[in-house]
DNA sequence: CTGCAATCGTTATAGCATATAACCATTTAC
DNA sequence: GTAAATGGTTATATGCTATAACGATTGCAG
């Protein structure tokens, strides 16, 4: 583990969970794409098709709320996987507003090849760690994730207050 | 800990540290603009400020490397920390293509009233950690940034490899 | 001493992810 | 029967990041 070293010229940025989660977002984006570009993905893309492959018949604001995107911003990502004839969008016979979304074969190979491909690239980035360790930063980011969620609810709390 | 949960719909997608990584700071936007925006920072001009502020004569090259920004990028975010007075461009003597980079009393003061506002915020992320979890969480992120710029870096590695 | 490469900072531009407002069609609840 | 809620969409804006190109200045090799 790199344990963080006071003398840095970032040494107060470094104390934050925050920055360090920021840093390691921003330090992998490039390889992201460039994996998943080989696939015809996006992060944005890749991660809405993983989600539908595995849950048929999901719908679009179920979807939203599990990626924590805006549904607005959805639509267009949904077009950007139908047009190349990687998913559907079925109209739920039972309730007209929605579509009930499905991975076709093909979506279903192009996500499992990137897939694979993308967890070689997650395993190097945890080359150092332990399978305990890395499931336990897993746990971790989980963790943080639901404090944020937890804290945004909370907005009459101290730290968010704007009282 | 919070621990992966296989039957989740998004199950696939949370076996990825990356992916974790992408959801933790995903989730700390909202509060981190709104936290910092009542000092007048973004995140970007917080972030630049405060290493400006720990490293007066610092370069913006330097600034540029050690933020893991583009140039080009920086110089906004300098005209927005240098307009309402928080820091100074100064010509290098020694070499004048270069500007040493300084906070001034009231770029100091301002940084350090976000930084105590963001410490409180980002302490709040990892409620449930304890302090030695914490630490390892930070070193774990540095981790998997400096795994991430040497796989960079090793383009020729089969995770990145373009043949 | 000269010429070229490198460095520093800048301008211009583009793309992606995210946020917000408003709208229409349909369903649900009272 | 009506109004609120839901599902999906269109339109627009913002911030962050990437890239190309440029001018001024410095450093290095011959």
């Amino acid at each position: 583990m790199t344990p963080p070293n006071a003398t840095e010229k970032d040494a107060d940025l470094r104390r934050l969970v925050g920055y360090g989660i920021k840093r390691a977002n921003s330090s992998m984006m490039g390889a992201v794409e460039q994996i998943l570009g080989r696939f015809g993905f996006r992060r944005t893309t890749f991660s809405a098709l993983s989600v539908i492959a595995a849950n048929p018949g999901l719908r679009q604001a179920e979807l939203a709320d599990l990626l924590a995107i805006g549904r607005p911003n959805l639509v267009q990502i949904l077009d950007e996987l139908q047009r190349p004839g990687l998913i559907e969008r079925v109209r739920d016979p039972e309730d007209r507003r929605a579509y009930m979304l499905r991975a076709t074969p093909d979506g279903d190979t192009r996500v499992a090849q990137a897939s694979a491909a993308l967890m070689a690239y997650d395993q190097r980035l945890t080359w150092g760690l332990s399978a305990p360790e890395r499931a336990t930063l897993i746990a971790a980011l989980r963790r943080v994730e639901e404090n944020a969620a937890e804290a945004w609810e909370d907005k009459d709390a101290e730290h968010l207050s704007t009282s």
